[in-house]
DNA sequence: ACAAAAAAGTGTGATAGATACACTATCATT
DNA sequence: AATGATAGTGTATCTATCACACTTTTTTGT
């Protein structure tokens, strides 16, 4: 027996990525042609979800929308939202897409909604037919169905979240320098710091590890690499992580 | 027609109360007796929620369980979890009072949890035939379904929230005394502070509004009333609230 | 080999916030 | 008039934050 979906309950995942530069969201186009002229009807962006099956925990739903997207496992997953007011898939727009994926325009769907974090160049991303990629979040408007007000709610709980638990490394690979860590504070929130006063902060937290390897191949003075020690942090918990700004 | 409950979809309304003295939420009675010999069969209690009507927004269903349960609208209310794993109301007991209430105990239900804020004396609560009423936090244990959980994620909610905004004024009455405000603050994160050091601190929060009158009728030295002016907290939004302990 | 370009890395003084700590003032009750 | 109860107040130390500029180390181009 096939499984099955449930028609009134499904997952969306927002999936945040640095690059070093900026702060990027993964977004899937959704393109509807004009079956008769083949004028586009529909182009414009949506983030990852799908529905979940009848007898799927929320949490796995989302975990097996990044593994199908990313081939990954343990991502860094959390619950921030959910979205499920009766009318959130009705415009017309998001009516003709329902028809056309096979959905059942009619029915009201309640949206769990999660944040992931990854470093975007670490994977490659994949979905069936249609295009997948990163986008810069600052450029991410007019996405589709209530996506955007989605977009904007994970990012404030992203910042929120980045205040309080050393979650900033799971954008960063395992060995990083001080300022690709300074870049990522900056751009999630948006500000700039003081480079001394920035590695004065980070000094005290212990569990930031100095490695005895610097980068190579950079045209200017190579930069330490540095690690996050998951196990330090967890034994100094007394010593909570707190990044006010 | 007759308004029909949406049979997937619930919200569950965690409502926090402080009485001066502690951290309180509202919690009823959930009993089932044997038919045959009346012997108690179950007796626990559960958080207070319902089934969202078809075409009611989810926010919406909240604030009409408040309103029935307290004839308050304009309660404070924020969204803070969601939980809807096909087990969730899987155990014997659950099946048992599903079956008695007359919701088909098959039904995957997905459940929208808001908390909001009260001042515990201010109301009256009334509901149906099931006993309802005030219960302290720490004593609020081995609920019904999984509202045991549903209240944890609750209190880390209100905790993170009172660090960034003024809310806690929601749960005190319009006019209050500084230690009254202390205590608010004490007993939601469990910490002490001094006396001294935290009207240091409120002292620079302009918004906190001394009034030109005293407590009445108390047996020592009577104590200065105040009051938040949210109109004054807006205006120096730059002055950010940030209650950091 | 040398100069230029690019980012890494480093210290100090000033200000603001956090912490620890103990006594006097004012009311009601007896 | 004395007692009990809580309100209300100041100072000294320590820690964190902020503003700010120059030297070091590497690659690249000549």
């Amino acid at each position: 027996m096939e499984k099955q979906f449930h028609p009134n309950i499904s997952v969306d995942c927002v999936i945040f990525g640095f690059d070093f530069k900026k702060l990027n969201v993964i977004l899937v186009e959704r393109n509807v042609h004009d079956p008769v002229n083949g004028a586009k009807q529909i182009s414009d962006l949506t983030l990852t979800g799908n529905h979940v099956y009848f007898d799927e925990k929320l949490e796995d739903a989302a975990k097996r929308i990044l593994f199908n997207l990313t081939g990954l496992s343990g991502i860094y997953l959390e619950q921030f939202f959910t979205t499920g007011d009766p009318e959130r898939l009705k415009s017309v727009k998001d009516q003709v897409w329902l028809q056309k994926i096979g959905k059942d325009p009619r029915e009201r769907v309640v949206s769990v909604c999660y944040f992931s974090l990854l470093n975007c160049d670490e994977i490659t991303l994949k979905m069936g037919n249609r295009k997948i990629g990163w986008y810069s979040v600052k450029e991410a408007k007019n996405l589709a169905f209530d996506h955007g007000t989605i977009l904007g709610n994970a990012i404030k709980a992203l910042q929120t979240k980045l205040l309080y638990e050393p979650i900033g490394f799971e954008m960063l690979p395992e060995k990083f320098t001080l300022t690709q860590l300074q870049k990522l504070y900056e751009v999630v929130f948006d500000v700039e710091f003081d480079k001394r006063n920035f590695r004065k902060k980070v000094s005290k937290m212990n569990y930031l590890v100095p490695l005895d390897e610097k980068q190579k191949g950079v045209s200017h003075k190579p930069a330490r690499y540095y690690t996050f020690s998951r196990e330090l942090y967890e034994k100094n918990s007394s010593a909570m992580f707190n990044f006010s700004i």
